[in-house]
DNA sequence: TAGACATAAGGAAGCGTTTCCAATCACCAG
DNA sequence: CTGGTGATTGGAAACGCTTCCTTATGTCTA
């Protein structure tokens, strides 16, 4: 059987495809009793408008574009997983774009707003591009999850400085003073968000708050992968003087250094505490005591603020979104 | 500037709109003069054909859909991360559908044949369905990832008795005869791929070939979520006569069992031993011990056999595709 | 009752491709 | 020189929708 289009339905509902197009796009130009009958013909032919030809016409693609890096690791997985899930019930499709290089990012955003195979995007955790070389930008919604790279544009996005803080005075109330940090390389070209050094910045403020030592050997600042935050943790705790506690900057970095604290013999907390950050659904299991940020609800709430302004024209302001903070005690300290 | 269409490219290469499609769609039908002529108005333009008319036209969306369910659960995510990873630099784009339910995937899976969104379609752990409904899945190309409910499809998937068989025959060669099993549910009306079954007959056989002792109490079939899995490690390790090992069918629920043990002050391996299923990322930071499936080659494979069909017309052959199982031997053995 | 104006509805044009058919051309055999 | 054949090309039609322009139908006011 032929799949039923726009004519099908005009002619069982005796009106012209023109008022079936009205109808569909909740046009008020028609009388309630016509929108019945046509709503009355789609519903019996189970019509489904042809999204192609939607495009085509009207321009819209019912698609919401995701750029991430990382696709693998459970952040952003998790932030993902939020913003699937609110798609869920709308009418867009979801189309992933996974990217691994600055270079990647701007040719595929510079593809996607002059192809227009989407609606709107979502950006998660862009890298710093110069948006100059972007000028029809403006044309499309976009919406920020992660990033202080594109202030242009809304943004969700936690307090680092505060993150670090809180992290850092969460330690202290414990009772440990001699706090280390493990986190990324501060200038990486690519993906640095300022995260970690903001993360950093906090916790040399809260430890001068608190008049607690700071030493900038106990203070490491690495690449990605594994074994670079193994090897840190390695040096640290090897010292006569090690840290009595290590601030890592991510969960996943925190779980290297409980595995090379047990392997050395070390005892966590006992002889070693550690805290992380992000509380990824991993770190439960670990017992990992960290700093939450709704990885999850941010993910919602960035789909929130771009459907209602591509549904509701309510474009969101340009500014900053802060998200909230928890500590989450577990076995670590 | 407007975004340049075939009719631009046909008048700066000075030939007509056919000529530039027939270029475009790689015909033979065209002099290798002229053909260069068009794909350097291509090149000068920045021509980049309309994905919209051309799959209103065409009947080609360049799009390749992925329907899974339990989008945040680990092993899934390492499986797309795959597929993702092999489109990465093919023309088509990947729109995730998730599902929560068979009567979701029943009414997903028939909105996108009918609609023609997508030019094939992955299903990763498909539920059971009545494939008899669905009459045009034929003219769709289709493969199922880690399922063993549509067997009339191209299928990827692991011998779970084969799995069973292996990590029980690991934990024997260990010296753990006294083994439990805790798994999903036996009878799932909605995802129920019949893995936990198979996992655990070929545990059974491996027993019964070492003639190691069996006991119906050491073994549990709970429904999803944490506290199923937590509840049944609790009753299993209070008995006195408790299982010396315990494999888990799937690493997350390892992961409880790893938990409620330590909860119970119990020392793991000396006291109880555990055995995994599937080697998610986070089982390396947890010293796992479990059965290794390729969550991500899997993926990698699956996207390799659609895209041969899609591009060039090899339609695989419709069996089951077996991939490799290995222990990988950790901590908690 | 007539004129003005709002509301409702029909349907052609247009969106940017692919594909099909027809036209042209080059070449060859008879 | 003529007719036939295959290769190459041009461009109309078609894909299914949205939108705009037009016409028809009320409805209200003076």
């Amino acid at each position: 059987m032929r799949v039923p289009t726009i004519k099908d339905v005009a002619d069982r509902a005796q009106v012209g495809i023109g008022t079936v197009s009205r109808v569909l796009n909740n046009s008020t130009q028609v009388r309630a009793e016509t929108r019945e009958r046509v709503n009355r013909a789609i519903e019996e032919l189970g019509f489904i408008p042809n999204p192609a030809a939607r495009q085509l016409s009207g321009g819209k693609t019912s698609v919401i574009g995701v750029i991430t890096p990382f696709f693998t690791q459970p952040s952003y997985v998790e932030r993902l997983a939020g913003i699937q899930s609110s798609l869920y019930d709308s009418d867009y499709d979801l189309v992933l774009y996974s990217i691994n290089s600055r270079e990647h990012f701007h040719n595929r955003i510079q593809n996607l707003l002059t192809q227009r195979r989407t609606d709107g995007l979502i950006l998660l955790t862009p890298p710093r591009i110069d948006t100059k070389n972007l000028p029809e930008l403006d044309n499309m919604p976009i919406v920020v999850l992660d990033s202080p790279h594109m202030p242009h544009y809304p943004t969700l996005r936690i307090d680092d400085l505060a993150g670090g803080k809180l992290a850092t005075e969460y330690l202290l109330s414990c009772g440990y003073d001699r706090i280390g940090f493990i986190g990324d390389r501060l200038d990486d070209p690519d993906f640095g968000s300022g995260a970690t050094q903001y993360r950093f910045e906090g916790m040399q403020l809260a430890l001068a708050a608190a008049g607690a030592p700071k030493n900038h050997r106990w203070y490491r600042f690495g690449g990605l992968g594994h074994n670079i935050a193994r090897t840190h943790t390695y040096e640290l705790l090897s010292m006569s003087d090690r840290p009595r506690a290590i601030f890592a900057d991510s969960d996943i970095k925190a779980f290297d250094v409980m595995n090379v604290a047990q392997e050395m013999g070390l005892r966590v907390p006992e002889d070693v505490a550690i805290i992380g950050f992000d509380d990824i659904d991993a770190s439960r299991y670990m017992m990992l005591t960290t700093v939450r940020q709704p990885l999850g609800d941010s993910g919602i709430q960035t789909v929130e603020l771009l459907l209602d302004w591509l549904l509701n024209k309510n474009e969101p302001e340009k500014m900053m979104y802060l998200l909230p903070l928890t500590i989450i005690p577990r076995g670590t300290t």
